[in-house]
DNA sequence: TCTCAATTTGATAATCGGTCTCATTTTTAG
DNA sequence: CTAAAAATGAGACCGATTATCAAATTGAGA
């Protein structure tokens, strides 16, 4: 059993709910899948692989890992939601070309440690934030002017710093 | 004829689209109006005040704004879309409190160069960046555990740096 | 000022993520 | 093994926003 099904597990049974082979199901493509897909992409992928479980419970399960601590939700303004795997993950923001959909991810303390600075001045409490830099990709720009990505753009690419 | 006023009827004349009373009423009101409003907030306001415009209007004339460079549309995490002016309005990004719905907006150049740096280093071009910083406001954590604020709350109290 | 093609409008249907409902199936404590 | 609780799949539903379309308005040119 891998750590991440640990979680899971004892996120399930202290909430009395139940191990279900969905679950693992999807629990074990999530991880095997890249970063940030979304349902929709999950749900694709499941019936590739021959599985016939629902959409509704494809979100319905991505949630409760999200609840679970084993994952995160993100938007990054296509209207969808995406996640990604936090567990034994640092913490980190994204880069997001909007051209080809590439979302690499950069962690910066110093940021960080200037926006709790920001909280204080303003006596507010932060429990999380969100810091995305739009804008176009080294491949994107020596490449210029090529087709541009649909609105609904499936662009699998990805980097990781 | 305010300056607003000229650079709506500058783009709109750019792009042979027509000045309309709606227009005109429209934008006079979302000046008048708070920051952040959601289309629906100024459908309200607008009908409060006499008016009879539909609410697709709205939507069209506030994405007509954005188009003009006059106004920019912003998510903070309750499924709407706000907006707010940018004319002569500082670049800043905002504090969000989950409890009362307040919005702080604060500028932090500091953080900006990093934002810069972190762009340079993966040899990224930003042309725009979203800073959000989700918790709770100062009033709000005076008043331990009130009453929350529901999903669809109308707020209108904010403040400003 | 008048005309008329082009644009805009209001009403409302459609769309799109995502959630809810409910009958049926699965899990699990005892 | 059993029964109560929870999970599932299918599809209805939801809320924000956009598209459609007939009717009204605008404005460039005569």
């Amino acid at each position: 059993m891998t750590k991440e099904e640990e979680i899971l597990q004892a996120h399930i049974t202290s909430h009395r709910l139940k191990v279900t082979k969905e679950r693992k199901a999807i629990l074990n493509v999530f991880m095997s899948t890249e970063r940030h897909v979304t349902a929709e992409e999950l749900y694709r992928e499941m019936k590739n692989r021959g599985s016939s479980i629902g959409l509704a419970t494809i979100y319905r399960t991505l949630n409760l890992f999200c609840a679970s601590g084993l994952a995160e939700q993100r938007h990054f303004g296509d209207g969808q939601a995406r996640y990604e795997l936090t567990y034994n993950v640092h913490h980190h923001d994204h880069l997001v070309c909007k051209q080809c959909n590439r979302i690499i991810e950069f962690e910066n303390l110093e940021i960080e440690r200037l926006q709790e600075k920001v909280a204080r001045k303003h006596h507010f409490t932060i429990y999380s934030h969100k810091l995305e830099l739009y804008g176009t990709c080294e491949a994107c720009s020596k490449e210029k002017s090529k087709s541009k990505p649909k609105s609904k753009a499936k662009s699998k690419k990805q980097t990781t710093k």
